[in-house]
DNA sequence: CTTGACTTGTGATATTATCACATATACGCC
DNA sequence: GGCGTATATGTGATAATATCACAAGTCAAG
């Protein structure tokens, strides 16, 4: 897992990059990437950061989509359900997953000067986690982990 | 740090003792806990599991204290703000602390089925999660540890 | 007692999320 | 290619969560 997020790159590199692998990897598990969704999925990879379903709706609706709540809500759940995008609760919004396909567990740390979001590895983190709770006898099957703070392009200004 | 949420263990004295525990701390750091503020408390410790701010707002209301939203949310982000409670993203919830006053970092450990939030030790996910985020140049200051799963009684069920 | 900081009550409103149901589209099968 | 079924979308309504703004009350220091 590569840790660009908050390195300066190609960023219409890095759209094109994930929607492409994107598409390979709903073609491979026959997912159905319709217009909305695709849709959806790019505009979160423009906007490169977490973005509320209210958003995105106002995007799909100027683009002719509907624009009622169940539109974005629906797409983005896909999007979640199927590894493209995640959820940041701390946020209420969402962001385009960066590796899609590969299995990743991600802690999200979200700059609080300029909303960027990035995906940290978090496969220690979740196996600290993983330690707590067997200790515990509780079986984890889903976990959310994000950090609030401030992005190394924040923290220099 | 007690593992006690997910064991059986004397509700009532758990109750007292945290509520015992939270006055000490209130008078040490000249924190004013009020007679919402304090109910507030109770009625998280008495519900022993993650409460919404509505379900406490009625419980306040039907007791005398204020209808309106404002006064469970600010009873509650007083609470959140000085570690007598927590907050529970992802069930936009809030749960009493077991531990205040213990410096504490902890990762909540939510049953689907039961509803119960436990916390966790999370002194080595939190030192996991600050490496990956310093591998990135990115400062934490805040973050939120949770998992979703199954707690060990209903495991058994 | 007066002042100023903090707290509470209250009405209104903003933001986030889900439900219900009709319509439309895509897919598997013949 | 038709047919039936599952899936997806559009749309209106509503639920659930959270914040704002301002008036009134309380408390403690000086
Ligand atoms: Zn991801
Ligand atoms: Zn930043
Ligand atoms: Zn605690
Ligand atoms: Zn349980």
């Amino acid at each position: 897992m590569e840790p660009l997020a908050f390195h300066h790159h190609d960023h219409s590199h890095c759209e094109g990059d994930v929607m492409h692998r994107a598409e390979a990897l709903a073609k491979e598990q026959r997912l159905r990437l319709t217009p909305v969704r695709k849709r959806v999925l790019e505009i979160l990879l423009e906007a490169h950061k977490a973005m509320g379903a209210y958003d995105v709706l106002q995007r799909l609706a100027a683009e002719g989509f509907g624009n009622q709540p169940p539109v974005a809500y629906r797409a983005l759940e896909f999007l979640v359900e199927h590894g493209l995008a995640h959820r940041i609760r701390r946020l209420n919004a969402f962001t385009a997953c960066m590796h899609p396909g590969e299995a990743h567990s991600p802690a999200f740390l979200i700059c609080r000067q300029c909303d960027s979001v990035a995906e940290a590895d978090a496969a220690g983190v979740r196996a600290a986690l993983g330690a707590s709770a067997e200790a515990l006898g509780f079986t984890i099957e889903r976990s959310n982990i994000e950090a609030l703070g401030l992005c190394p392009a924040c923290k220099t200004e």
